[in-house]
This record gives structure tokens, sequence and C-alpha cells, in this order.
DNA sequence: GCCGTTTTGAAGTGACCGTTTCAGAATGGG
DNA sequence: CCCATTCTGAAACGGTCACTTCAAAACGGC
């Protein structure tokens, strides 16, 4: 009944996706992104209203596209002991950070720019979705203690740590340590998380 | 036998500094900083050239001036064994991110956007640093093993799970992470550098 | 084959970017 | 007291920013 779209919505996602990835959300521009997509400004304003918006459409197509079937160790059951967990997870990720044809480190990480205090928006999106990891892991880490295991530190805790691990495993992906070394780096953070017990 | 400077050199390097750091580069215009420092346009680029030149300005000062101090543990003498040494070396570290009175997280590795490919002249800066304080830390290490310390893993790997780390802490402390909490992550972190017989 | 609806490209909005220009103000030496 | 020298504020440079306006274009229903 209407004029159809020249660029389907999933693929202009994506393309952004890859442009805030690698570049981060400031230094992406409109101009970048009509030119990614191959469709003018109006266009883009008309299908996501602004360029926040696009971006949380782009850093939800990560998690769901790229991220999620790693993250679904977190959530998943199995029988892993605490160590195991971490090491899965984390050389999981270290292996997404540094896949060839995609841009190095993690979207969520490196897309909203550096940021400390002053609250962009595009920070306030993936704040979020660090806190909801965070949580999941924690959820995570509580189940395995229930479980028997001996954990290095309280599940919290533990959890907070695995954010810093991650976001430092990101950005060392993005200054080119090579994925052999990143690997290296998970196996030593997942072996602290196991008490002291069971070192 | 000329016009002197309204604002001291140091300070309107200290002042530039403080928003970069809080900032980042890019978030950073020439306009905040003429502001902050108290003098025109005009006056900065007399002065420093360049707003790329006075960034690189100010991070040498943050080296210098902030950093220094805990950073000397790496270079120093000193008998401590792997574990003392890193834990005192985060712990330090985490407690200058969380100080009051000037921004959260570290300037080296917030000060330039996040930041992946293509490579801003101010990534370039940081990386620099990033990569020499890896050197400084694999040669510690180098030096920690010759004296009979068992390490979790070679010198140069142990350097870049260091640098990682630091800047999840970093970036935790951005994300509002309490002192208290880095200080747990530091420890974590410590523990895993000590070889398994020592664990 | 026209109509209502939505998308499209081209052009333009004011605002801010990093940087430069320039005339005048502030110095210490002669 | 004037001079050479340096720094100063005010204004302006072209360029890019996020975003909007608008008329023409592309559809399905009738």
């Amino acid at each position: 009944m209407a004029r159809p779209r020249s660029v389907p919505e999933d693929e202009a996602v994506e393309r952004a996706l890859v442009l805030f990835w690698e570049q981060g959300f400031d230094r992406t521009s409109i101009s970048d992104l009509s030119a990614a997509i191959g469709v003018g400004p109006s266009s883009i304003y008309n299908a996501f209203g602004s360029k926040e918006e696009l971006f949380r459409r782009a850093i939800a197509r990560y998690v769901e596209t790229h991220a999620a079937p790693t993250m679904e160790l977190v959530s998943e059951e199995s029988d892993l002991g605490v160590v195991e967990f971490v090491r899965k997870l984390l050389r999981g990720l270290a292996s997404l950070y540094t896949t060839e044809g995609q841009p190095l480190g993690c979207a969520i990480f490196q897309g909203a720019g550096a940021g400390g205090s002053d609250e962009t928006s595009a920070q306030a999106v993936t704040l979020e979705l660090k806190q909801r990891l965070q949580d999941s892991l924690a959820r995570r880490f509580r189940e395995l203690a229930r479980r028997g295991e001996v954990l290095a530190a309280p599940p919290r805790t533990l959890a907070v740590f695995l954010i810093g691990t991650l976001c430092g495993i990101s950005q060392l992906a993005c200054d080119g340590a090579s994925r052999a070394d990143l690997m290296k780096v998970a196996d030593l953070a997942a072996k602290s998380c196991a008490g002291p017990s069971a070192g």
C-alpha cells in the first residue's frame, strides 16, 4: 500500500552496528551511516528517529546476533565447575573479539566511547547492558556456590571482576593483541576464580 | 622583554588534563578548554600549537604528576614476591582511579576515547604509553623469575594480563564501582599471577 | 489509472568544530 | 619614552555536525 524501503531494516541496523562497533558512537556521523547503509539521512531519521535510537537498535542486534551464542553459557544448565565455566566464557568471548571479518573488540565496551562522569545517552545504553550481565554472572556464581563450588570471592565480587576482565580483553583486542595472547589472559582470569582449596 | 602569559603553562596543562581525563579527547572542545583555562583559543594555539599537542602534554603531566608515585613500584628495587608486587601495584592504581577531587578512572585508558582500528592521533599517544608500561612490567616479571619466583605464565603474558586488568579497573571505576570493590578485584588479579606451586 | 500512504533523494537548517587572522595590550631593554 | 617582542581578546575561516523540509517517486487497493 506504500512505497517499500530500499534497504531492509535488519540490514540497515547491521551496517550501522559495524560502524558504531569499530568507530564508537561519537566518531560515527550520520554521513558515515548514510553512506554505509546506502540511503539518505532522511530515510534514517524516518526509520529510526534519531542517531541514539539507531545505536540502541544496533547494540541490541549485537547482543542477539553476535554475543548471544557465547552468552548462553551464563544462563544455560551445565555441570561445569567455576574455573571451567569462566574459562569457557572468557575464551569464547576473546574469540568473538578477534573474529576476522568483523570489528575488533566488543561492541558493548567499545561502542559508546570511553566516558567518565557525564552520561551520554550512548553510555547509558551500554552501562545498562553491563549491569545486566553482571547481575546474570552473580546469579550464576551463587548457583555454583550452592552446588558446592568453592569461590575465590563472593558472587557479586567475582561478577565485577569478570566484567572488568572482559572490558580489558576487549581493549587489548582493539590495541592489537593476538587471539593466542587473549586466550592466555582468559585462562589466568579463570584460574583466579576458584577458591583457595581448589586452586 | 615580552608580554607575560596570563596563565602559567603548568596550570593550563593541568586544567586541560582534567577535561581530557573526564570527557576524553573527542568530547573535549577547544571551547571547553578555553573556558576552563581562562584564555582565548588564540592563546592556546600560540602556546601549544594544536589540540593534539596539548593532549600530549596533558597526558605527560598525568604520568609525571599523578601516576608516577604508584608506578615507581614497577622500576624500584624491592624484595616483594610476585603476588605482593602485583597486589600493591593494582591496589595503588585502583586507589588512584577513585580519588576524590579528580576525575574517575585512568587518564591514559579513558582519555583517548574507545578506539578501534583507525588510529586517531590521541589514540596513538595513549597506545604508546600502554606499550611502554607493558614492557616495563614484563622486564620486572623477568627479574622476579630470575630471582626464583614461580610465575603463572611467561613474563610478557603476565604483563598483557595486567594491562588488561588495569584497563578493566579503570572502566569499572568510571562506571561507578566502589573503591572497596576495586580492591577486591585487584586482589583476585594479583592472586592469579603466582605459579601453581605458590598458589 | 488514479489515490492514499510511505519512502526517497536533494537541499538546507542553525550550531559547533578546530584553527587562523589581526590589531591592540602588556612587558623589559635601550 | 619608544622599541621589539610576545601574548591577548574578538572575530571570522571553511567544514562538519545532527537533523529537517519538501516535492517527487514507488508501491497496493480500488
